[in-house]
DNA sequence: TGATAAGTATAGCTATGGCTATATTTCGTG
DNA sequence: CACGAAATATAGCCATAGCTATACTTATCA
């Protein structure tokens, strides 16, 4: 049974589980953006997170704070910030989810600007289900 | 130039803008719920208003109050809650938008269950450019 | 090498949105 | 019409996520 991994304590209300996804999104962008940039400059510093977040650098630390407590990342004080084994796994799927939704906005017809703004936030609302059913439509196997 | 209404006071970063649609996604699907209650028993009160929303009763209150204060619902103490012009506006929307991100998905395959909870989420962050690119899917004018 | 600049941490504030416990009001019924 | 039940309000707590101001550490370069 394939996808069952991602419904553990699956709420049943609608907007319980709405609000469980978007406690989840802040977490989600930050290890993506962390592994994006240790990979274009070789490092992820405070102040570079939290200009591309828009956040103080206060700010960012204290959500860096929180990916640490949660496991998905580490750094020792004033120096840079390292994802966790854990942390890059997540990443890496938060940004092939990334790249799918907007694919597939895309493909539906919407301008790249739009869709990449558009992309920030559903992204963190596409269960697996969904998610593979935007790959089968970009794959051509169209569901209509 | 339509479609241009809802572009006021847009963000640049993506971040920023899809923070701002979370801002304003509880308030979208309380005005939702208090029109449908409304419809469904003739008032919306508390304790239904919170029970749909599945949070308690004291958390509903204080989300009631936000609406007050940004003048989508009035009510008076011990009394049920009514939606005001803007509010009732704003809840019309915000259901028409739902019914399509729904029905949108399950046109790509997802299936009823699961695209009714993706959608409670993903329906905050679909601009007015992505919903009527789902419209025109629904509509059969297929984009691929 | 030492002063300054840059980067990071910390303090302390706000708003939001959860919760439980309890007070208060209204409602329904005998 | 009074009393108990149901509904609502209030108090007070917590976590998250934002901010500015400021302290501290590290890096750079004259
Ligand atoms: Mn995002
Ligand atoms: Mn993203
Ligand atoms: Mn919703
Ligand atoms: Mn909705």
């Amino acid at each position: 049974m394939p996808d069952t991994f991602l419904d553990k304590d699956t709420p049943a209300n609608r907007f319980a589980r709405a609000r469980e996804a978007q406690a989840a999104a802040l977490l989600e962008d930050y290890v993506e953006m962390i592994g994006d940039l240790t990979a274009e400059l070789g490092e992820a510093r405070v102040a570079d997170i939290a200009e591309r977040m828009n956040v103080s650098q206060p700010t960012a630390t204290k959500s860096i704070a929180r990916l640490k407590r949660e496991g998905l990342a580490t750094s020792r004080p004033y120096r840079g910030v390292f994802l966790t084994d854990e942390g890059a796994r997540l990443a890496d799927r938060v940004r092939a989810r990334h790249r799918t939704v907007v694919a597939f906005l895309v493909r539906m017809g919407v301008p790249e600007e739009i869709a990449e703004l558009d992309a920030e936030g559903i992204e963190h609302h596409v269960s697996q289900v969904t998610l593979s059913a935007f790959e089968a439509v970009l794959k051509g196997e169209d569901p209509a």
